[in-house]
DNA sequence: AATGAATGAGGATTCATTCAT
DNA sequence: TATGAATGAATCCTCATTCAT
């Protein structure tokens, strides 16, 4: 595995990162944040311990960095989907693009689920402020592709739209994943209300929401029309 | 520091326990979850270790109680508030209502966050159990008020505007709450789309909601017309 | 249970420290002395833990008259074994009488297995000095009687045969008790000789220790009889 | 204190190892494996208490490794003595070498006593697996010595005299050893009976248990004779 | 005599991170 | 660049015993 893995060129830097977050990710899978060790990553990546601190400054950053990989994927496949030349327009084929893209990536949405509260903690100004310019990128441009699509959509609601999903992702995201004894609790008849399937619910509560906006963008124009 | 040396009677059982919650909230206004340790409550509420243990099971538990508590007291003033004779009807008033009494409870908004997360492990089957019926019955009958509020919802969209309220306010709740890095990060002039307000994103999130809902509902009204 | 179960003569109060000791014994059947806590055998016996240490000093006192309790009555089998008029005198019976009436014993094997390391701590000294000088009499006791079946032993030999008893016991208890995953060590074919059965061992071993004893004991005769 | 400060070799990652168990050695000869703990034993070894896991996966195996290394000493030293081209064949010179060889390592006493209840719990599998393989090896090969020396011994029975050997051990070490307040009690002149002296008591009923052996050996062969 | 609320000491263990090699 | 030995902080909970009632 080693002696010779010895990563000279910055070519061979970059797979060796990358080697260690697919091993993250896969062990990631399984195991929840905290009972994934960087040890047990170290050992399946093949490397020593010390080594995933060369390219990580902390464990909090290895994961950011996953985020990230997962982050950008995600979008890609959203503006791939929204740049289209043919104007799709449906709001129900949206939805259904998002909601069941998220829903195939269990491992990015539980990393949404502990961005905030974990992730963003032990990491350097740095890191996090590149990260965020970024994030900010991204959702801007994602965001204008979805006023495109969304012509009841005024500047900026684009955005506003993805973070808002991103904290109904979190909300949804803690609800659907109860601890073991609540699954025994949830399991009871009478407490169907609080099975939360994600996808779902997500859902339907972007559905209401972008009907919301319509209805919002109607009146506003009402208004004005009015106004004339 | 608290009534007796030795409660013997129920009353002053349910003191002591009272006594021991409000240290807890108190300390934990300023203090996170995890930096908050047992021994320490125990010094502020002028009992031993030990005695803490008489009166909750775990931390969890302790802290569930502490949720619970607090939910109650919102409850009862929503239900108050929406139980009054006059009829408001005005989605605004209730907006406010729900906005403005959360955002008065910071220390509620901070446990609600860490609930599925950490609260409801390490608590045994009949707590959780009693909890999740509790919280059932208090989500449905406040639902129903709602539903009498809104007589665009139909029965059952009471709770469940609950629900995704919750689910809300634990997203945003994440992303109101960054850590000191972050803090700083968020600081720049670019970074204003991340700066989270929770009474405001919530006001505007679930009047987009309501407006939304009212919407589907006059287009339920308006197929069943169409069908006669 | 309670309220009127107040015991005020004599005779009651002996009955309830009865009553706690028996409750303690059918306990202690099925628990380890750690995980039989005075909590437990308090509401077992229907009393309030307090109320334990209005009979016992402490928990060792009170399982330390638990075995003075079976040492008496195994005392007593012996004796009135051994003092049947017929003179038996064959060393299988006695042997066979020794280790049976161990056997049937379990629960205080498991008290003679921690009478040194856990009873004798925590013991007051008036107690420890009534307890031993109590076992010494039954000692010399049954030892002479011993001495009266078996006629090669010499004055002493009785007692300090029980005393050799008493650590065999010890011994073999430790042995004959493996912990968890020593049991499934010991399922090993290879590990037979590990595998002991106290009754068995003790009836072996006791029987070699007799012919020993037997043969030093003529010996010794030899001896005298060419001096003369 | 240690040979390096780094151990990078097997060899010295031995010598640490061993170092820690030098250290632990001196611990315990002066303190109860209870009131002894990880924290003492590190601060005495001058490295930190992880490392003492780097080295030990739980302080029963540090305290079994303990354990393995008095018991191959001893082992060693019985090989020796009983491996001597002259064969002896002195019971008594065995008695003696058995006796005197147990009551000079006190602390090896100490671990007997405690080895079944405390040392054998909270190791995994393989661990007491490989050490009660080792055991049987060396009992084995002990046990065959002394059948060599002690030619009244069948097949067998010299593992099983070293197997009784640490039944009584483990007894009179018990009887040995007693509380502070039993040694008040033991001091009483009428007492006398229940002062026991390992190596002596050791030694005499061993004696005994060879006459009997021996005993038995020979009447054994007389069957045998007369058979024919 | 009985109660049961209150006490508080006490220690093994994990694992992210560092740094000597 | 890679290694992996060393570090050390940090905390929950039990339960025998006491003593106010």
């Amino acid at each position: 595995m080693s002696i010779t893995n010895r990563a000279m060129t910055d070519q061979q830097k970059q797979a060796r990162r990358a080697d260690i977050l697919r091993v993250a990710m896969q062990r990631f899978a399984s195991t929840s944040y905290e009972a994934l060790s960087m040890a047990n990553i170290a050992v399946e990546a093949g490397v020593a311990k010390g080594t995933l601190y060369l390219y990580f400054q902390s464990k909090e950053e290895l994961f950011l960095a996953l985020y990230e990989q997962e982050l950008d994927a995600w979008f890609d496949e959203l503006d791939v989907a929204l740049s289209g030349e043919q104007r799709t327009g449906s709001i129900d084929g949206l939805l259904q693009l998002i909601s069941e893209s998220l829903a195939r990536r269990p491992a990015f949405l539980r990393l949404i689920a502990i961005l905030h509260t974990v992730l963003e903690r032990n990491v350097d100004l740095a890191t996090a402020l590149r990260f965020k310019q970024r994030l900010r990128e991204r959702v801007l441009h994602t965001g204008g592709l979805l006023e495109q699509q969304l012509p009841f959509l005024q500047a900026g609601q684009g955005a506003e739209l993805l973070l808002k999903t991103d904290a109904l992702v979190i909300g949804f995201q803690h609800l659907a994943e109860p601890s073991e004894v609540l699954r025994q609790v949830l399991a009871q008849p009478e407490m169907t209300m609080f099975r939360i399937n994600l996808e779902t619910e997500l859902l339907s509560t972007l559905r209401t929401l972008l009907m919301g906006l319509a209805y919002e963008a109607r009146a506003r124009q009402e208004r004005q029309n009015a106004r004339r």
